[in-house]
DNA sequence: CTGAAAGCGCTTACAG
DNA sequence: CTGAAAGCGCTTACAG
């Protein structure tokens, strides 16, 4: 090592120079910092993982970026992981599809643990982390094991949230456009809104797939609102298929939002928030659920935490105007600008 | 090593199996894949990167993530550098900011490669990137020096042919939402923007800022809509913000777009596709960008090409409706259903 | 506080 | 085709 000769050192009062915390002298220290600067060096991280056993990178994978909700998210994540000292490894492209091989790349790069954005992942990979000792965090889904943490919103509740809306703004004729049916939110956001409506006696609610993308949505919309029994109000299981829906529903059936067809959605992301817009939807609060998931990475990686959590952040309504809004809930609302931000807590 | 004892060889044997194209027997690498599958072993590409020098992994840098186009751009560069077996290690949240601290922690990673998108570096940064033989590519955005590689679309003509386009629509009143005034796209869009308007004698273009973002967006087509001179015409320097434009003017005050204003952005991105914007819009073709960054960093690392390149992707306008269309231009459009879509080469 | 030595898990000439 | 040996650039007990 150049340093330690330019500085006249051993190499590892160099390693302590560079070391917060390690045990060495103002005076050497300010000595290896000038030869350091000297010769342009810099610790190789790489040389001070295969030592530590330790990579200070997280590997993340990423669904797919279409849905603003998971740039956003990506982005939170970023910043909580990096101040912490962390690196990320980005992967993407794996929309609820099983990411193993994948992951087996990840392994090669020693990463100290894994967060899947949207992603699932098989119960023998889920096993073979475990037994390496690399923790795993699911944002936005859970296996069925439940043997790796998990965060998530209330996804079954919301469901279930947005069928009172809907039928307090008594809606006569209900649709429910998925995403992936394998994915954990679409079924629990179904379920929450099937078991709701069928609690009041509304047994026939067409469906129709989505997959979560924009043309999956627009082909599902396309479907129902020629159904001879055209629904007045569609639940999409997530907001950029909503907005889909809201366009195709304007510009190739001419239909008015709220007044002719309600469309609530799932996320509060990205243009769902635009005035163009206006979505009606279930919360899910990127910054807390990148909060939750970052802190859940650390302990484990830490070892403070040895078993899989399950956090489940609170969220809420959010009333907007694409869906009508039932006349006593009107009297509810406050009168502040944030009107239009209302929310419906999800805790009541 | 222990697979190397399991099967009954050495460490070299070994290391031999897991490289394609090394010299070893079919028998000795079956009995070594065996070995490595009974033991769960895996390469250790962070031991790998330290003795061969190369890491296989490429840092990108994004700006930011509101706008569809980074999103957009970081999907396409990584499944391009993926599929050459690089992988990513991502940094997020610099939009044209210095990111000098930044690229110091991105050295330690021994990293094959920085691309940046639309972020900035020093010289002093660019220089030792260079002395270091780390490769550094631009992403819509050149430095003053052009001392690194660049991929960019032809932003001076591309504002030239939003002038052209919005002067045949007999537009009288003109104005410039800009973004940061440091980036390299904002002054090249709005120099080409101008310089087409004054050759028309038209000099007294209004100007604000929006700076990339939504919100600045909103202030600045607040600012520019209450003039006693009103445009009626506005080219933004993104699609992102001409979005928020068009939300401010339709819903706050009230205006038909494109009756009485038009809208022009730039990126083709995102919602500008959506059929409630219907952008008009300078594209900026994410694959082809992504592409030549890809290909221009992997020549780069292999040192096949040695000197900076810069390279301008072809784009063109794509006209929608969110800017009036002057007539003559009609009777050159097509008929077909990709009509919407017609383009107008930039190459004329 | 400081240094000499061992070792992390690989790859790669060099011999055979 | 195969193995023994050296070495990549660090960190970390262990002595002093």
């Amino acid at each position: 090592m150049e340093v330690a000769l330019e500085a006249g050192v051993s190499q590892s009062a160099v390693s302590r120079a560079f070391t917060p915390g390690a045990s060495v002298s103002e005076d050497t220290r300010k000595k290896i910092l000038k030869a350091a600067k000297a010769l342009g060096y810099r610790p190789n991280a790489i040389a001070r993982s295969l030592i530590t056993s330790k990579s200070r990178i997280v590997a993340v994978v990423v669904a797919y970026f279409n849905n603003q909700f998971y740039p956003d998210l990506l982005g939170e994540l970023s910043s909580r992981l990096h101040a912490q000292g962390y690196q990320i490894l980005l992967f993407t492209g794996f929309l609820d599809k099983d990411s193993d091989d994948l992951l087996s790349q990840i392994l090669q790069y020693q990463v100290d643990g894994i967060i899947l954005l949207s992603t699932s992942l098989s119960s023998e990979f889920s096993a073979e982390c475990a037994s390496l000792g690399v923790p795993v965090v699911l944002v936005n889904r859970t296996t069925a094991q439940d043997d790796v943490s998990s965060v998530t919103s209330d996804n079954f509740r919301g469901g279930e949230l947005v069928a009172n809306f809907l039928l307090a703004g008594k809606h006569k004729t209900f649709a429910y456009i998925a995403g992936t049916p394998n994915s954990s939110t679409n079924r629990d956001r179904e379920a929450g809104f099937l078991r709701r409506l069928r609690s009041q006696g509304i047994k026939d609610v067409s469906k129709a797939r989505g997959n979560y993308t924009w043309e999956g949505a627009a082909q599902a919309a396309r479907q129902l609102l020629t159904n001879r029994k055209r629904p007045d109000a569609i639940f999409c299981a997530n907001d950029h298929m909503a907005l889909s829906v809201m366009d195709v529903a304007r510009f190739e059936f001419g239909l008015k939002i709220p007044r002719d067809l309600s469309v609530v959605g799932y996320d509060d992301a990205g243009a769902a928030r635009w005035r163009s817009f206006d979505l009606t939807t279930m919360e899910q609060p990127v910054k807390e659920m990148a909060s939750a998931a970052a802190q859940i990475m650390l302990s484990q990686i830490k070892r403070e935490l040895t078993t899989p959590v399950h956090t489940i952040v609170p969220s809420a309504l959010i009333i907007r105007s694409s869906a009508r809004v039932p006349d006593n809930w009107e009297s509810r609302r406050e009168k502040s600008p944030e009107d239009r931000r209302r929310r419906e807590p999800a805790q009541n």
